[in-house]
DNA sequence: AGCTATTTATAATC
DNA sequence: TGATTATAAATAGCT
C-alpha cells in the first residue's frame, strides 16, 4: 500500500515476506481489536506463520471459549473432521524427561490414591517439591543447549581466525612479489594491510 | 479512516455500528485474505457480531481443521485450568490437580515428542513457564487448605469456649450449694479455678 | 448501497 | 531490528 502497488501473490523474497508479515499480522490484530470494540463484536484470530509460528487473539475471553462457541455454533453445520492420530519422533532428551515424567506421575498416582484433608497438605508440599526439581532439570537443559551453541561458535570462530591469518599471509607474500615485479612502483601503500580490512564471514 | 477520527469505543448509534460492523468485517476479511497470499500464512478467524451472527474465514482447508491445528498446537502452552482453585474442598481439590497432572503429561510427552534443536529451547521455555504457573498455583492451595484449617480451629476454640463458661458456672453453682451444706469446709479452693484447667481436645 | 475527503496502513528506504 | 515517508487502501460521514 504505499511506494508501490502490491500484487495479490506470495512475497518471493523472504525478507520482504518476513518483514510484510510481521507488519501486516499487526496491522490485522489492530483491525480485528478495533472492529470489536466499535462494534461489540466477538472475534477469534489465529495466524499460523509460514514457518508454524501462532499468534492468536481472542476478543473475549479465551481462545477456548470462543472455539467452544464457534463449534457450538456450527455444529451439524460442517461434517466432523475425523482425528488426526499424532506421530511421536523420540529423542534423547525427550526420553529423559519422559522418565523424569513417569516417576512423577508414579508418586503423584501414589500420593493422591488417599485424600484426606491432613495428607492433602503432604501431597502438595511433595508435588511442589517435584515441580521445583522439574524446573531445576529444565534449566539445566536449557543451559547445556546454551553451552553446546556457544562451544559451536567458539569453534567456528577459531576456524575462522585461523583462516584470516592464512589470508593475511598470502595476501601479504602476493605484495610482496608484486613489489619485487614492479619495483618502481611506492612500495609503501600495499605493504601497509590494515587488520580492519580482513572481514571474518559467517 | 475518513472524514472524521474514530474513537476506539463502542459506536453507541446502532445504525452507524452496523454499517461500521459491514464495512470493517470486509475489509478486516480482506486484510486476512491477503496476509495469507503474500506472506504464505494459514489463517483461522471467526466474527460473531454482537447480534450473534458468525463470519467465519479459513485460508487453509477448514475451519475444523484450522481449529485442529490451533488444539494441538496450543495443547500444554496454555495452562489450560489453573484458573479458579479457592472453591473446592480438599478432596475435590485433590482429584481436580490429578487430572491437571494428567493434562500436564500429555502436553510434556506432546512438547517433547516433536521437537528439532531450535525449538526444543522454546519449548523448555514456555514448559519452564508452566510449572512456575503450577508451583503458584499449588501454593494458593496450601495456603487455602491451611486458612481453612484455621477458621476451623477457630469456630472450635469458640465452642470449647463456650462449653468452659457453662462448665465453670456449673461448678460455682455446686461448689455453693457445697458450701451450704458443708459449711465447715474451707471454700476458698473449689471456687478457684483456673482457666488453664480446661483443657482442649481434639 | 455509492461517493469522496480524510485517516490509516504500509512498501520502500535508510 | 527501528524510524521515516511517500503512497496505496480503508473507511466515516453523507447521499
Amino acid at each position: 500500500m504505499a511506494r508501490g502497488k502490491v500484487q495479490l501473490k506470495r512475497i518471493e523474497n523472504p525478507v520482504h515476506r518476513q518483514v510484510t508479515f510481521c507488519k501486516r499480522r499487526a496491522g490485522l490484530l489492530k483491525k480485528a481489536k478495533e472492529l470489536s470494540v466499535l462494534c461489540d463484536a466477538e472475534i477469534g484470530l489465529f495466524i499460523f506463520s509460514a514457518h508454524g509460528k501462532l499468534t492468536e487473539l481472542a476478543t473475549k475471553g479465551t481462545m477456548q471459549g470462543l472455539i467452544e462457541r464457534y463449534v457450538k455454533f456450527t455444529r451439524g453445520t460442517h461434517p466432523e473432521a475425523p482425528p488426526q492420530p499424532l506421530l511421536l519422533d523420540a529423542k534423547e532428551e525427550s526420553n529423559v524427561l519422559k522418565q523424569e515424567i513417569q516417576k512423577l506421575q508414579k508418586s503423584i498416582r501414589y500420593l493422591f490414591g488417599v485424600g484426606n484433608k491432613t495428607s492433602t497438605m503432604d501431597e502438595l508440599q511433595v508435588l511442589e517439591k517435584n515441580l521445583e526439581t522439574w524446573i531445576y532439570h529444565i534449566r539445566s537443559m536449557k543451559m547445556n543447549i546454551m553451552l553446546q551453541e556457544i562451544e559451536a561458535l567458539k569453534d567456528k570462530e577459531g576456524t575462522l581466525t585461523e583462516a584470516n591469518k592464512y589470508l593475511h599471509a598470502k595476501i601479504v607474500e602476493n605484495t610482496a612479489i608484486h613489489n619485487l615485479v614492479q619495483f618502481s612502483t611506492d612500495a609503501s601503500y600495499p605493504l601497509i594491510i590494515q587488520d580492519g580490512s580482513f572481514q571474518l564471514y559467517q
